[in-house]
DNA sequence: CTTGACTCTGGACCAGACTCCAGGGTTTAA
DNA sequence: TTAAACCCTGGAGTCTGGTCCAGAGTCAAG
């Protein structure tokens, strides 16, 4: 099987040579092997790990999550559902976030459409919006 | 109009005194009025500038993203098109977030519903990028 | 053999966003 | 009046997720 060292890694992952070294401090990728002088030596299946820990992340799992993550898929036959629950959770909070995104950006669209944008300042319906209230989002 | 102290402003926000300060050390909170003997003094409008301020957050603002906007409020003497703008481009940065978790929950998606949530752990695609397709020489 | 690129380690440092602490003043209820 | 519960300030410490550095060993090319 096909080697490489620590800095081919992160070329292909795109990623600085000090995060995999800390991703690994962390335990989020396994002790790499070493040659006999102590270089680490990965192989593709690290690479593919190591973009998914990286993929996790742009999901928005913290590296504590991902940790969990990996944690779960090594009881082997065990939690499949636990791992499919995590995404779940995950989904949920972001689709949250959208909806309420959606309602601020309506809020701002409307004040928007408003507002002159010139003019008396006190007729601006944004400076009315923001000193009296929200601009739309409402409560958690 | 009926003013309290900054515990209870804490309280009310369910967020701690002490993020209070900072805040306002920050500029996202106005300084605040004080005592003759020096306690801060806020109202209900400190209270929803505040809520104001963890909503964003929450949805993924950084305090410096969130102090621009808030100093739409505190332009009142600036020209109208300049408060317009601004909201124009907080309009976009929400236009940016909303693009991103929708990116975020494709992906996501994708991955729930390649997974059956039960069953052998090596049919979970969640886990076949984990593994990364190698016999799992996990090398500890 | 030398040079330059690469890698090693441990530890310092960074930014963002808090959170806590010490040492002191203030309020309030009993 | 006195103790509990507040509040003040400045500054230090925490956590996350890295990033950088110094000093030293290793490897490949010329």
């Amino acid at each position: 099987m096909q080697v490489m060292n620590i800095g081919r890694l992160a070329e292909l992952a795109e990623v600085n040579i000090d995060t995999i070294r800390y991703y690994e401090k962390q335990g989020l990728l396994p002790p790499a092997a070493r040659t006999s002088s102590g270089y680490r030596q990965y192989t593709q299946a690290d690479l593919e790990r190591l973009r998914f820990i990286l993929r996790s992340k742009d999901l928005g799992f913290s590296l504590t999550e991902i940790g969990d993550l990996l944690s779960l898929t090594k009881d082997r036959d065990s939690d499949m559902r636990g791992v499919k629950q995590k995404a779940e959770q995950r989904l949920e909070q972001v689709e949250q976030k959208i909806a309420e995104l959606r309602r601020v950006r309506s809020g701002l669209k409307k004040l928007i459409d408003a507002c002159p944008g010139k003019g008396e300042m006190h007729s601006c319906p944004i400076v009315a919006a923001l000193s009296g209230g929200s601009t739309g989002a409402s409560k958690r």
